[in-house]
DNA sequence: ATGTCAGCCGGAGGCTGA
């Protein structure tokens, strides 16, 4: 099966867009960063077209997360544990059904999480030290899921440039919250405790991208970064059978400044 | 590392967040 993530960047300006790549990508389950929407002003109808279940994690005018699955999901955790006082919708997570060819065979459970880790630009204010905060709770939740043995993928808008090779010009960077030597420590933490990133462990080029700013001519020049990422499970790593990103959408009309990540795991 | 975009409020365009 095809699992794949996706920060969008507005549900409402990106609708046609999204409905487009789901159509050419075909995958199983779909994860959305920035819905940018309500959960009552999802236009659910127009992915429920498409055969997929939905289930939303909106706010008002900015974050928001969704689970587009073609199976039914159950189990669905809204928000990540561990600060009831956190407002911001980043964190959605469920329990995907098998499909039908399996569902009486022995597939495991697949569990998803998405996320829309915080950007934490500006240094120097409050935003850098929530961001580290909310990883520190994403290790403690990932380490408590870890511990259940299941097939699972942690994946989304990380909003961390994990090394020099994942940025065209990583100086560019280093005073951005994104590549802090904090931020990079703790997506690393995140990683030792034992999951596979899954792109790079198919590819070690350079100039592999998820990511390129709406400005300066950034996608014309190729001057992107990798920031979106797929995290898996050992038990959902032994069933990976491949991983990509879809970078032609970035030059598509009306694109995100994001690009689809999927991989492919056996059912 | 700015040649932009989305959504809010409110009814244009400035502000925020990225």
């Amino acid at each position: 099966m095809k699992i794949a993530t996706w920060n969008i960047n507005g549900v409402k300006a990106r609708l046609d867009t999204t409905l487009a790549w789901l159509r050419e990508a075909t995958p199983d389950v779909a994860c959305l960063q920035e819905i940018k929407s309500v959960d009552e002003g999802f236009p659910r109808e127009a992915f429920e077209e498409l055969g997929y279940h939905v289930e939303t994690h909106g706010q008002k005018g900015f974050n928001g997360v969704a689970i587009l699955s073609r199976t039914p999901v159950s189990e669905v955790l809204r928000g990540l544990p561990g600060d009831d006082s956190d407002e911001q919708a980043r964190y959605i997570e469920a329990r995907i059904e098998p499909p039908n060819e399996t569902r009486d065979g022995d597939a495991r459970p697949l569990r998803v999480g998405c996320l829309y880790l915080p950007n934490g630009n500006p240094l120097g204010t409050e935003k850098f030290p929530y961001k580290l905060a909310w990883m520190q709770r994403l290790i403690a939740h990932a380490r408590a899921r870890l511990a259940d043995e299941e097939r699972f993928l942690l994946l989304g808008d990380y909003n961390v440039i994990p090394q020099p090779i994942d940025a065209r010009n990583p100086q560019n960077w280093v005073d951005d919250a994104l590549f802090q030597p904090e931020s990079r420590s703790a997506f690393r933490a995140l990683l030792g405790l034992g999951f596979t990133e899954a792109v790079r462990s198919v590819n070690t080029d350079k100039d592999v991208y998820t990511f390129w700013d709406y400005q300066a001519g950034a996608w014309q020049k190729n001057n992107g970064i990798r920031i979106d990422h797929v995290l898996m499970s050992p038990e959902a790593t032994d069933g990976f059978e491949g991983a990509g990103i879809d970078v032609h959408v970035r030059g598509w009309e009306k694109p995100s400044d994001h690009v689809p990540v999927w991989v492919r795991l056996a059912a």
